[in-house]
DNA sequence: CGAATAATTGAAATCAGTCAATTTGAGTGG
DNA sequence: CCACTCAAATTGACTGATTTCAATTATTCG
């Protein structure tokens, strides 16, 4: 369909690199196309639009000095992404899976001159992002690496879970290094974190982004910290 | 000036109980007082008001099902706080010090109606909300217990620091327990971290509440994780 | 002054991080 | 179609930091 160039795949290491958003990026209402590793827009860009995400991935990031990554949020299906402050852009943004999003124009400073319904969806969409920074605060400050990797694995179920039958399955879009970056743990603890899941029957994987919940209840109880309340530990 | 019963400003344990916020509480554009340990509002309360802090400080926290806290942030003057999702208060929010607030009506469901002047303050205050979440995301997501103080000292440095003489004095209006919670940390490890700096001499302790910053510099490195960079260490 | 709370300190146990090795899986080219 | 290469994921052993639990000290407020 539209394609991939090496250049633009490009691996984790090469997609690093500051590219800056194609010039002929922005129409406001056209679908704007990316493939995985493309960025949207990077940390302190001056914002032009904001996005809605029609199909696809995108993870936010913010980058310290140090080179430690933190994962802010990832941007699914219906998610209004790019949100400023003071103008430019307070995260960098790129695409995990093939992404299709709908730029809208975003001039938070001239608000006067907008369309009412644009600018109540803004708000919306700002007080939403807060919440869900919120939610992240909870899961991420659990104690122990089992409970944030179960939280997470809640959080997909509940936002791009498949009903499979009886089940529920879960393609995961991220790497384990995504997940570990969103939860502040290291990629092995993530791995372990799944391996123990695995072990205790409460999920199953086909492949390594792949999985099936065997005990959705279970799985949100381990998420909650009531390892008790299940008799999977 | 105002009276401080004993119900009021009640412990730790007796505050969390709940309580509905007074019936008069609710004028909008008249200040409102606050003494510690009373309630603004409650997690999925209806929300009538935003507040602007005038003086004091606030504790905004979301509480999990095995009981533990987490502090979401603090509202500090010129803070505007109790941002609704769904016409809903997200967080839980009480005075740790005397305080006043200056509510204002806010019908966010209603925006066409709304002073536009009014709106653009609220949608300003909702992105400022999120960049300072973010914010706390990277304090937060730091290596060592030593970090995430020394970066959550800068932060209150440069909110509330005073200069005395050549010098900053921070008068810390939480204990360690909320620090521990707002950091991901127990309030022993707080201690210990505190008390590292000081051996350090990064920072004096007046009292246990009163800090000097003898090192602003190393303070900074410290909480970038620059250990090196300065002397200290 | 005495009681209660907060803060600090100490010692032991646990959990996650680090580093290294192995396995798995996807993509490439023969 | 298979072998090869590379990256991602998993696993293992070890280290080290933070938590936990307990005891002590400091502070605040009747």
């Amino acid at each position: 369909m539209y394609a991939i160039s090496p250049a633009d795949l490009g691996t984790e290491k090469t997609s690093v690199q500051r590219r800056r958003p194609a010039r002929s990026a922005g129409a406001e209402g056209v679908t704007r196309r990316l493939t995985p590793g493309q960025h949207l827009f990077f940390e302190s860009d001056r914002a032009a639009f904001v996005y809605k995400v029609q199909s696809g991935v995108l993870r936010l990031t913010r980058t310290q000095k140090d080179g430690r990554r933190q994962v802010i949020a990832f941007g699914f299906p219906g998610d209004v992404i790019g949100l400023p402050c003071e103008g430019r852009h307070t995260t960098e943004c790129d695409a995990i899976t093939p992404v299709e999003v709908l730029p809208r124009r975003c001039d938070i400073s001239e608000p006067s001159g907008m369309d009412p319904q644009l600018r109540a969806r803004l708000m919306e969409a700002a007080l939403n992002e807060i919440r869900m920074l919120q939610d992240h605060f909870l899961i991420f400050g659990r104690r122990l690496a089992s409970e944030k990797v179960a939280a997470f694995l809640v959080l997909l179920l509940d936002r791009i879970g498949e009903p499979v039958g009886e089940l529920q399955l879960i393609r995961l879009p991220m790497n384990r290094a995504d997940i570990a970056d969103y939860l502040g743990l290291t990629p092995e603890t993530v791995s372990r974190s799944i391996t123990q899941l695995r072990a205790q029957n409460v999920i199953a994987l086909d492949d390594a982004n792949t999985m099936v919940v065997r005990d959705e209840y279970c799985l949100r109880c381990l998420a909650e910290g009531d390892a008790e309340l299940c008799a999977c530990a």
